[in-house]
DNA sequence: CACGCTACAGTACTAAGTACGAAAGCGCTA
DNA sequence: TAGCGCTTTCGTACTTAGTACTGTAGCGTG
């Protein structure tokens, strides 16, 4: 049981909601979010269980504070630059993120409040987007697309079994058996997959990339080729 | 409480590991993924909670069992047809299910194992792909970037708070408070999505033919615009 | 020195997953 | 018909988890 201690030595420094939430998250990524409980993370912060009630109002409050902190740890785009770097910038940093913490892509479907990192994320991105001419239906458009990639990309990183080396090995015996059932995933499996510099993390870049180029010919004032996305 | 009463009456239909999986797609549906638990199941069925032990190993292999009957609610395409329409048909029908099941979609992070009819739609995609004269790199950039669409289109769907109709009021009164602290996110709200035809659910198909169209230009034997996915 | 606020903790109740083993139903044969 | 054994269902009880309610230690202030 290598527990982080997250407390050196005597002096022991006073719980708060700070210490709550990020202990919260020590215990989810190092464990997964069924490994968080009441329990875990009071025994994570050195104190009883029922000590955590006093900062925060119950475990909902603890899943919803998590979430925000995973998106405090996004980049933030900024208004002035060129909205196609700002707009990768921040998918690469919101992706890092998600997989530093997976448990949070499952809990962003049922948790409903969004904190305030949250919402100065949402608004820093529209405003990029506002701010590089997009019309605001455009932007709509635009910021569902580009989050929905992230989110879905995150999501499927997350339930792949391929850690590039653990899977190798017992991945080819199993898919033997499947090979004539399942033909084109066998394919994809022994000829792409499983070769030697395969890792599914690469694809992000690339679908980011085909997705912005997409979104370029939408953008008002740039005489681009047939334009993709018709201002609604 | 409305339950569903599965069955009529006098006769009781025998359990079956079938209607164990269907009754807890009943249960997640109606009341979330937090009210499917073995005691909520078993009177769903009209049996005892113990008695599902003797179709399912745990509640484990029935999060995994109704994940994929989500899976087979999806449509396959089919190997014949055009590749962008059968893509279509399937992203939209994938769409709806996900919708359907909403409590799908953060399953799918956290179990590894997946079942025959996903294997099956996997398959049956990846061929159709192929069949359209993607190289095998090709498939996985486009069966990545489909995926990550469709998976996180879902997932914003299902944790957006916009209910066409209930938000408006709510949401409108809450927005004036933050309108100074989050500019775009306030125009946003009120120019755009609080207007009376606005559906959030519109916007997937808008992507979806954004992806579809950057797709075409990297497909060989069409001498289309500037290449976006260059074959590795 | 007592009052009272802040911070933390103990006890205990409820809900949920499920191990273990018993029992009920049922078809079959002797 | 009685008995046997397989299939299916269930009762009891143990464990873990969230948390309501209550208690208490520490400490600053009048």
């Amino acid at each position: 049981m290598p527990k982080l201690e997250s407390q050196s030595r005597g002096e022991r420094v006073p719980l708060s909601r700070e210490r709550v939430l990020r202990g919260a998250v020590a215990v989810a990524d190092a464990g997964g979010i069924g490994a968080l409980t009441m329990r875990s993370l009071a025994h994570e912060l050195g104190v009883r269980p029922m000590s955590l009630y006093y900062y925060v109002a119950g475990k909902a409050e603890i899943l919803d504070g998590i979430v925000d902190l995973v998106f405090s740890e996004i980049d933030l785009p900024s208004p002035g630059g060129d909205w196609k770097s700002q707009m990768r910038r921040r998918a690469v940093s919101a992706r890092r993120a998600l997989r530093r913490h997976p448990w949070a892509i499952g809990l962003m479907e049922s948790r409903a409040d969004p904190g305030p990192a949250t919402l100065r994320h949402h608004d820093a991105t529209l405003g990029t987007l506002r701010g590089a001419g997009f019309s605001v239906a455009m932007t709509a458009h635009a910021y569902a697309l580009l989050d929905s990639y992230i989110y879905g990309f995150a999501l499927q990183e997350a339930s792949l079994p391929f850690n590039p080396e653990t899977v190798t090995e017992a991945t080819e015996a199993i898919m033997a058996q499947f090979a004539d059932e399942y033909p084109h995933l066998t394919e994809m499996a022994t000829d792409h997959i499983l070769q030697p510099g395969y890792d599914f993390g690469d694809e992000f870049e690339i679908g980011l990339g085909v997705i912005l180029d997409a979104l370029t010919r939408s953008i008002p004032g740039r005489p681009q080729q047939t334009p993709l996305l018709t201002a609604d």
